[in-house]
This record gives structure tokens, sequence and C-alpha cells, in this order.
DNA sequence: CCTCCATGTCAACACCTGTTCACAAACTAC
DNA sequence: GTAGTTTGTGAACAGGTGTTGACATGGAGG
């Protein structure tokens, strides 16, 4: 659930991020992005099923959208381009998750489990993108590298502040929530790149994995529960 | 320091990790495996200079290496052979440095900052071969990748029972055990790959990369401590 | 209507790629 | 020294690559 709408055609400002393109207006042309939405998909099964988006070439993702090597340039100048719009869109979806977990109230009872399995079912959803950003992470040219550093670095910025809303860790300082957001992220981002691994339908594995992850979150609530106050 | 020794020229056994090389003997001659190792190292330098392996060419390569792309057949039959004989060497440096950290007793009271900074180091001192690993986690041939996986896998194993003759833990189970095993794990390979990043020389930025980790570290212990004793 | 302009096509370029084969050099072992 | 094996060379192949320029199409707005 909360996934299907990814599915849908979204136009301009994937590849603009700060809001340069063509003064969105007039969209009434259904034929308007379609090309620039099909190599974009085209590169993103491309990634899911073979290596990598740095090895992937202009003119294979030309062909697999159905288009003409030269009609890429008519979207995107370059490669890295295009790879950019994907990393867009990608933490999209993902901070679009985010404003639907904070808008619901959680039974505090079972909070943890919960979070973590509506997190994999997302993750599953959204599989292309996610492995997108696995891949390209460390692997990336230097320009996809650095934008996906950043969209890293401000989620795990908000997190911190949504930390700072609990009233059991008001006695901890900016620096150290940070600190602590960090170690989510980090079981998060790991927790991603094991379901991205996870074969297709193996429900045993996958309780473990859930499992798992949730006695490491609560290891680590733990842990910021006793900071400070030993 | 304990880190100089990887430079030394090695013979053998990287490429076959379960000893099917030619029977180890007479290996008097100074030139035996000597292109071998120049297209390893070849290789090494390109991944740390431009972006993936699996983006390496082979012609590429043999040129660095300062010979002719057909005299590469001649020590791997593919560029995936060359990457899965890196994956070998990097583990066998990092699990030369767990070997001198067992055997070391360190004084208890900074165990924690200072198992930090010599990691650090060791990272830095062996950055190519970390840089590799860190590239070709995810984005890899599928062969490379799950070399990777299991030597991480069976590093975390080794950690937990490790982690299973401090006293203070006897009460937690063998899951358990392993679970916190891939807590620490999974922070490790972050702080690795934030090293990886780090500009040169910045020795504020490293400092308070050293004193993050190490507060993490200090959670997950203190979480670990409060497991199943509340 | 007719003119722009965005979009897509086609042909061509210079270059790099993996892999082959036959051959030369160098080293080992007898 | 001579035979045999390992290691490196050179030329050649079929095919993929990024990028170019000139040209066709077709909808939008005057």
């Amino acid at each position: 659930m909360s996934a299907k709408r990814h599915n849908s055609v979204h136009f301009g400002s994937q590849a603009y991020p700060h809001g340069m393109e063509p003064t969105t207006e007039t969209r009434r042309d259904p034929r308007r992005g379609r090309t620039r939405r099909a190599l974009m998909d085209a590169a993103l099964e491309l990634v899911e099923k073979k290596d990598n988006f740095t090895a992937l070439s202009l003119r294979l993702v030309a062909r697999k959208a159905g288009v003409v090597p030269t009609a890429f340039y008519r979207h995107f100048p370059d490669m890295d381009a295009l790879g950019l719009a994907l990393v867009d869109e990608s933490f999209r979806t993902l901070r679009q998750l985010m404003r639907e977990v904070r808008s619901t109230s959680i039974p505090v009872k079972q909070v943890m489990r919960q979070s973590m399995e509506t997190y994999i079912d997302y993750v599953r959803a959204n599989a292309q993108h996610f492995q997108f950003v696995a891949k390209e992470r460390f692997s990336g040219s230097p320009a996809i590298r650095t934008a996906i550093r950043q969209e890293i670095r401000l989620f795990t910025s908000e997190l911190a502040t949504d930390l700072s809303r609990f009233p059991i860790l008001d006695k901890v300082n900016a620096e150290d929530l940070q600190m602590m957001a960090g170690l989510v992220v980090n079981n998060m981002t790991s927790l991603t790149e094991q379901v991205l691994d996870l074969p297709a339908d193996d429900p045993e594995e996958k309780e473990f994995l859930i499992r798992t992850a949730e006695k490491q979150l609560r290891v680590i609530v733990l842990g910021a529960l006793a900071w400070r106050s030993r």
C-alpha cells in the first residue's frame, strides 16, 4: 500500500531540483515528457537487472526506451544528468514515506516492529529506486555520489529533529541527537540493502530480517535511553 | 604503522583462495608473478582515482600495467577473476588487522577511542583496498558481490564469538550476539566509507569523525548492556 | 493559415572495446 | 645444449560507444 502512487507519471522538476524547468503551465498534452519518463524508466530497469548505472551506455538506455540515441540529448545533456534526475526522484519517494509516517499516530506498544514492517514493504515496492541509490552511492560518478550523500545528510538531520521531540531525549544536546540519528540511518541503509537482496518470495527470511532489524533498533534505543544518565 | 606491510609483494594464492595455484615451490625467480601484481595494482589505482571496477576495461588495466592486452589472459581469464583476487586480498589485510588487535591487550579505560583511532588510520593506509570493496559491494558483478557479502558475513561471525568472551554478555544467546555483531559491523562499514571520503589532511574533520564513531559505539555498548536486564 | 519550436530521425565520424591466432622471447629442467 | 613451458607481442576481427550535423514532423500560438 501507499507505494502504488509512484507508478504514476510525473512531469517536470525531477531534473531541475530548484525550479528552473520551463515554467510549468499548460501540461494538457499527454505526450509532454513521455520520452523523458521512458528514458528514466529504461535506466531504472537496466540498473535493477544489470549491474551499474555508471556502466550503462547512452545508446543502450535509448534503445530500451524505444528511441534513437540522438533523441536522448533532447531531454538530458548527459548520462550524469539522467542520474541526478533519478537521485532526485528516489529521495522524493522516500521523503513522502516519512511524511506519511510522521502524520500517523502509532500505538506505542508495537511501534518498532510495525515501523520495520512498513519500511521493508516500502523498499520492496520501490525496489528500483532504492536499488539505484544503493548501487550509485559509492560507485557512481562524483556528481551523483555527492548528490546522494547530501540527500542522506539532510534526511539524517530531519530524523534528528524528529528525535528531539521525544521528551525522554530532551536532555540530549544537538550534536548527540545528530549522532544518534546517524546511528539509526546507518542501520536503516544496511537493512535496505539486505531487503534488496532478499529472494523474491521467502517469508521466512523476511521474518528473520524484520526481527533482527527490530532488535537492533531496540538496542540503539536502549543505549540512547542510558546515554548520560548512568 | 602496522600498515606498511601490505605494500610488499605477495605471490600466489590471491586468485586461488583454496589452494589450486601451481603447487607453490621454487619461487626464487624475482620475475614470478610480477605482471600479475602489476595488473592488480593498476586496477586498484584506477578504481581509486576513477569510478568503478565494473566500468574498467581490460585494455585500460593492461595499458596501465605496461603490458599488451593479450598478456592479461596469461594471468586472469576474466576481469571478474581479477576482481575476485582483489576481494580476497582486501579481506586478507583486514583479517590481519583483527588478528593484531586480538593479540594486543588494551587498557580498558580508553579502549573505544583508541580502537576507532587505529582503525581509521588502518583504513587510510589501505585506502585502495577499502575503496575497492566499498565500491564493488553493491555495484559489482554478481560474483564479486556475493564474494564480498560472504567475507563480511564471516567477519561478523568472528566478531560475534569475540563478543561472547566478554563475561558481561554471557547471558546473551547466540542469535542476539550475532545481531549485536551485525550492529557493530554496520557502523564500522559506514565509518569506513566516511573515512574514505575524508579530505586528505583535515585533522579537525578527522577528530570529529573519531568522536562521533566513538560515541556511536558507546551507545551500542550501553544498549547491549541493558539488553535483557531491564 | 502560417510560422516557430520542440521533438525525433538518419547517416556518419573517430574511437575504444573483448577476443582470436600465430609467433617470438625467456626461463626451467634435463 | 636442447627440449618444453611459461610469458609477452603484434595484427586483425566484429561490434559497441559518444557526439556531430543536417533534415523531417507535428503541435502551439499568433
